[in-house]
DNA sequence: TCAGTGATTAGG
DNA sequence: CTAATCACTGAG
């Protein structure tokens, strides 16, 4: 199946993260091997304006990939245990991202990348170009729903209740 | 419901 | 330098 290309991630994130749900991630989990996954629940984070996106208090040195065009890995550490797996998207200069909240093995964004080896080390990953990440197309049908995002109680009640949660369904 | 766990960030 | 915070998980 076809690797998704750059038009399809410099689009408006509220676009990408719906279409994302069914298709296939692929990660490198041995030195040969590489696993495929279905993406099945995502989250959308968009600019600095949105109050729950990590880019609300402008670019820092952790944010600052999400400042690049659609098509890189933004991966950060929380919870003193957790690696988060993210999608950068949109146009270069507007800090957006998708993060991966589950496949149709994995529950849970933690688990995901815990399963699957995904750390720091893919920060600013290309997902056009690398040999150990990227989402391929399918041509299944998408359906899915939308729901509030989830962990992010500190945004205040306009964000918060934002239905920028999609999930298959 | 709630503790664990340590990078990240703002502030002094 | 300090201390608060956190896009989570698993146990009870």
């Amino acid at each position: 199946m076809a690797r998704l290309d750059r038009n399809f991630y410099t689009r408006d994130v509220l676009e990408v993260a719906p279409e994302l749900i069914g298709k296939t991630l692929v990660v490198k989990t041995g030195s040969k091997t590489f696993s495929r996954f279905q993406i099945t629940e995502v989250e959308a984070y968009r600019g600095e304006e949105d109050k729950a996106c990590h880019a609300r208090k402008g670019r820092t040195p952790r944010t600052g990939v999400m400042y690049h065009e659609g098509g890189r890995v933004y991966v950060y550490f929380v919870y003193g245990m957790y690696w988060m797996l993210n999608i950068v998207t949109g146009p270069e200069g507007d800090p957006q991202a998708v993060l991966i909240r589950g496949t149709a093995r994995h529950k849970g964004p933690g688990i995901l990348t815990r399963e699957t080896g995904i750390n720091g080390s893919f920060y600013g990953e290309d997902l056009t170009g690398s040999d150990r990440i990227w989402i391929e197309d399918n041509n299944n049908p998408i359906k899915y729903k939308a729901g509030k995002r989830i962990g992010i109680d500190y945004s205040g009640e306009e964000w918060k209740n934002k239905m920028w949660r999609f999930y298959m369904g």
